[in-house]
DNA sequence: ATATGTGCAAATTCTTTGCATTAGA
DNA sequence: TCTAATGCAAAGAATTTGCACATAT
């Protein structure tokens, strides 16, 4: 049915796929896959990203933005945006909000478990807003380029 | 020299035309024009809607997004991303920071001089980073929207 | 069986680049 | 004067759309 590589879905893909289909979502190969690479791989990733880490023939690019906007409106991805012109996502764990820190120079990407902005969604909360969410990225020269960036000068 | 609708530059403007000086770039019709708009005009405003907010003439499309890059490269002006594919530019008033409360529906933005992204920042520091920013964007759906949704259905 | 999802090609949107011309300092 | 800035045309990257065909429920 399903291809070596996608044959050992983890607790949480198993999960994931169970709900595309309470969601009149179809699950579908192209779903299946995509998932399995978001959920296992360290992302966030753009769509090309995703797309090149697919096995081959899952589906095609386009395949795969309609499918990471689908995911993303279900909740089962999250959509983040690192300033570069091209969104990224990832698994959604759940309740488990967190930050990312992108260096600027060299775009590694560290996570951050802290969440600082409760009270900006409460605030909103008071201020008659409902459906609240908040993309909250941090950037900055990371230790390694601050160093290599001295040598250059 | 300049034409009416330039001829009164607000102290905040006249103060950024003369940054413009310092920062080795040189003061055109094009900067005095997009410095005024962003500084009199409540944004932020993505390149074209900057650009048609100018005076007809005072330059093109392509150097409105030339001047805009500059300009933030100085800090003159701050970029922010609504999660909407394109990049949105507003008059940098200094240590001021805040933020925006967007509305999903209607794209009407709210400001909110509440700053909440201290720890995180000091956080990165620890780490090792430097020259660190962020972006915090709040999405939601406003009291007007929400209630126009459920009249719909 | 039938609505949903997919592939392919082409279109759109936002942004950048190349190069000859113009204009600040 | 002489480098930086601009306009125009064209390219490029990310994403979306249209439509015939395939597939999950």
């Amino acid at each position: 049915m399903v291809s070596p590589k996608e044959a050992q879905p983890s607790r949480d893909v198993e999960l994931a796929w169970n709900a595309l289909a309470s969601s009149r979502l179809r699950v579908t190969r192209a779903r299946r896959g995509i998932l399995q690479v978001l959920a296992s791989q360290h992302g966030p990733f753009s769509a090309v990203e995703v797309f090149e880490r697919l096995e081959k023939g899952v589906c095609d690019l386009v395949t795969t933005y309609r499918t990471l906007t689908a995911l993303e409106e279900v909740g089962l991805i999250r959509r983040c945006d690192f300033g570069d012109s091209c969104y990224r996502y990832e698994f959604n764990t759940g309740e488990h909000h967190h930050h990312h820190i992108i260096c600027r120079k060299c775009r590694k990407v560290e996570t951050v478990d802290l969440c600082v902005a409760d009270a900006l969604e409460r605030l909103a909360s008071r201020r008659g807003y409902r459906e609240i969410t908040h993309t909250l990225e941090v950037f900055a020269i990371c230790s390694q380029c601050a160093k290599d960036h001295k040598s250059d000068e």
